[in-house]
RNA sequence: GCUGGCGUAGCUCAGUCGGCAGAGCAGGUGAUUUGUAAUCACCAGGUCGUGGGUUCGAGUCCCACCGCCAGCUCCA
């Protein structure tokens, strides 16, 4: 017998291996509220699992009811439509012809790696593809799951071609593991499930949308099969939003937005992966890294610079040789000498704490810079500022002991979190990863750092998710997503102990007990890389950037030729009182010179015309805004200033 | 790197069955002097990614290479 309490209903006795379907039925009489949701369960949560109507129960345990209002319920549905697509590849293909990978869910949907003999989808193919799941839909079969002993699989897989199946059932399902199949209709798949219980089990939503290639088992070197995606909602209008996020996206894409702001380029013949910034894009950068350079100055950092490459054997003390040479560029000889271009900076920052005896009185030792590196990154994977071969890195290292440790990584934490909100990120998501099974360091510093971390989130008051094992060889870590203004997640903030570095450098400091001592070493990063966090911004605007940070600030629009001059003593006033202002000289119409400015995103169009020169005003227009009447010259300049002195969001 | 798709004017893109290389925007010149998202006319602009091949003839078909895009893998 198994207990299982069910949430909002109570606890009760089954049998053991009994099913969801078989507890409503019995339970339906008694209790309303099944009664009233009976054709909405979709499945439920059993502890952290979350199982369909059709598998054996074989353990107690909290038992919550999905119904499709529950998120958890879409993963149900996203499975069952990953074999609806692989029944409809089948059917249209032929059965034998068609080979089953896997099937598993996505954030948003579903995808199945399939190989088709004799056949190459293409896109062409998805609405095809579509209605056949559709007509496999609206036969609505029942789904029915069955268990098989080991060597019954293995044959049943093996006469239906099914390989890569029969791969699965060796070498990742563990011997003493029920086998189970999931069956609807003519098609059968090897599925631990979970299910909606008929391949009918309407009104629910899906499109398929792109087509890849996929690695079977995600292993380079072996045969590579073709990877289907779908998105899968229970209401239509949720598959819209998305579909409609999608477009956004692609409007936002920082690529396209970069080209036509002249922001930067990236040169085929400069290389894949390595950005020009060009002059405006470098006003963004260089108002970033100014703010950057006064916050951390405030905080007690110093800054430093280092040269971008490096002896081989401060690589080789610090291990990068060894265990990071395949993202660095190769090695490069210089008189007998072997050199290579940096892809970290903390050699260097260890070089600068180690360049004198430090005492404990001056710890802790801050150490901060805008660090340019270089790492080899395969030419697939480069994209844009998002993913490039050159990058810097807002980096810093704190060198401190033992007892500054809690207070320096809330500081940390504190930090990171009010830049990102000024740059008007207001989500995030904190992961702690904690120690893996290989590592380095004691215990005692692995609980000290990991109890800081955990109190600096906890301190700040933010949800986190803790990703066990899931640090580096050489310490725990606090990463830091911020979610953009379409719900997109971007790694940016990390905070990581090293214990690995100073032991390899031999860092040390002098105690009050006049004997050398271990310091704590962590790096840390606000932005992660200055091209991505700017991608990013470039995104989450959409290009029309924060006052303080827009290229041009102010665009001033004669109306007419004859008040260029006074749009000229507009401009002069606005530039010397620090604004970056443009005039338009161009012999168009206004309407075409709004049209251009608010293509080119700028924050302020300033219109001048006869009214505004007789009284030595300026009409300001806004994207946001639209028209906002008339202000002075000195009105404008003085919002204009206060604005970005604040950084605001405004205009 | 791998799989697939795509490379035509500065940009965005058309180019049918292999038969004289096109449009819009941007740029130049001129006209016009304009009140809150595109004034008009004219001009200029091309080794059709690169190199080979098939053909009387290649932007178009074939091969190789380079680059970009999507995904895999990896990651700031």
């Amino acid at each position: 017998m198994i207990k299982l309490n069910i949430e909002g209903i109570g606890e009760f006795e089954f049998e053991d291996g009994i099913t969801l379907k078989e507890i409503i039925e019995a339970l339906k009489e008694d209790h309303k509220k099944i009664k009233k949701q009976e054709k909405e369960i979709v499945g439920a949560k059993l502890g952290d699992d979350i199982i369909d109507v059709h598998t054996p129960i074989r353990k107690s345990g909290n038992l919550k009811l999905l119904t499709k209002k529950d998120k958890d319920s879409l993963e149900i549905l996203r499975h069952s439509l990953a074999h609806i697509m692989a029944q409809a590849l089948k059917e249209l293909y032929g059965d034998k012809n068609v080979h089953l990978g896997i099937g598993p869910t996505t954030e948003v949907g579903f995808f199945y790696d399939v190989e088709v003999e004799g056949k190459r989808l293409t896109e062409e193919d998805l609405p095809i593809i579509e209605e056949k799941m559709k007509e496999i839909i609206s036969r609505n079969y029942d789904i029915v799951r069955e268990e098989l002993p080991r060597e019954e699989a293995i044959k049943f897989f093996e006469d239906k071609k099914e390989f890569y199946k029969v791969e699965l059932i060796k070498h990742d399902i563990p011997e003493g593991e029920p086998i189970s199949v999931y069956k609807q209709g003519e098609f059968v798949d090897l599925c631990r499930g979970p299910h909606i219980p008929t391949t009918g089990y309407a009104p629910f939503a899906f499109k398929l949308f792109n087509i890849a290639g996929a690695y079977w088992k995600g292993k380079e070197g072996n045969p590579m099969l073709q990877r289907v995606y779908g998105v899968a909602f229970w209401a239509e209008k949720e598959l819209k939003k998305y579909l409609n996020m999608l477009e956004e996206a692609k409007k936002r894409d920082h690529r396209k937005i970069g080209k036509e702001l002249e922001l930067f380029i990236i040169d085929e013949d400069v290389g894949g992966g390595l950005a020009l910034w060009l002059p405006k894009g470098a006003i963004i950068r260089n108002e970033i890294e100014t703010d950057w350079k006064n916050e951390h100055i405030k905080r007690g950092y110093q800054l430093v610079y280092t040269p971008h490459v490096g002896k081989e054997g401060l690589w080789q003390t610090s291990g990068h040789v060894n265990f990071y040479r395949e993202n660095m560029f190769p090695e490069m000889q210089i008189e007998e000498e072997g050199y290579f271009v940096k892809p970290m900076n903390c050699p260097f920052h260890v070089e600068i704490y180690k360049s004198r005896q430090r005492s404990y009185k001056e710890l802790p030792i801050k150490l901060a810079e805008l660090g340019t590196v270089y790492r080899y990154e395969r030419s697939g994977v480069l994209h844009g500022l998002m993913r490039v071969r050159g990058f810097t890195q807002d980096d810093a290292h704190i060198i401190c002991r033992e007892d500054q440790v809690d207070e320096e990584i809330r500081k940390v934490l504190e930090f990171a979190i009010e830049t990102l909100k000024k740059y008007g990120f207001e989500e995030f998501q904190v992961f702690l990863s904690t120690r893996p099974e290989k590592s380095v360091g004691d215990d005692r510093m692995w609980e000290v750092a990991t109890n800081a971390l955990r109190k600096a989130i906890e301190s700040v008051g933010l949800e986190y998710d803790i990703d066990e094992g899931g640090g580096a060889f050489y310490g725990p870590k606090i990463d830091v997503k911020i979610k953009d203004a379409i719900g997109r997640m971007w790694q940016c903030s990390t905070i990581q102990f090293d214990f690995n570095l100073p032991e390899r450098f031999d860092m040390y400091y002098i105690g009050e007990d006049n004997k050398r001592h271990r310091p704590y070493m962590i790096h840390r990063a606000i932005f992660g890389s200055i091209e991505r966090f700017i991608g990013v911004l470039i995104e989450h605007y959409a290009g029309l950037l924060p006052l303080w940070l827009a290229p041009i600030q102010a665009r001033i629009i004669p109306i007419a030729d004859a008040h260029i001059p006074y749009a000229k003593e507009v401009e002069q006033k606005l530039k010397e009182a620090g604004l970056r202002v443009e005039v338009d000289e161009r012999n168009e119409r206004m309407n075409k010179k709004i049209r251009d400015a608010e293509l080119q995103k700028i924050p302020y169009m300033l219109v001048v015309g006869d009214k505004e020169w007789q009284t030595g005003t300026v009409s300001v227009r806004t994207k946001k805004k639209g028209n906002m009447g008339v202000f002075t010259i000195d009105e404008f300049k003085e919002r204009a200033k206060k604005l970005i002195e604040e950084k605001s969001l405004e205009l």
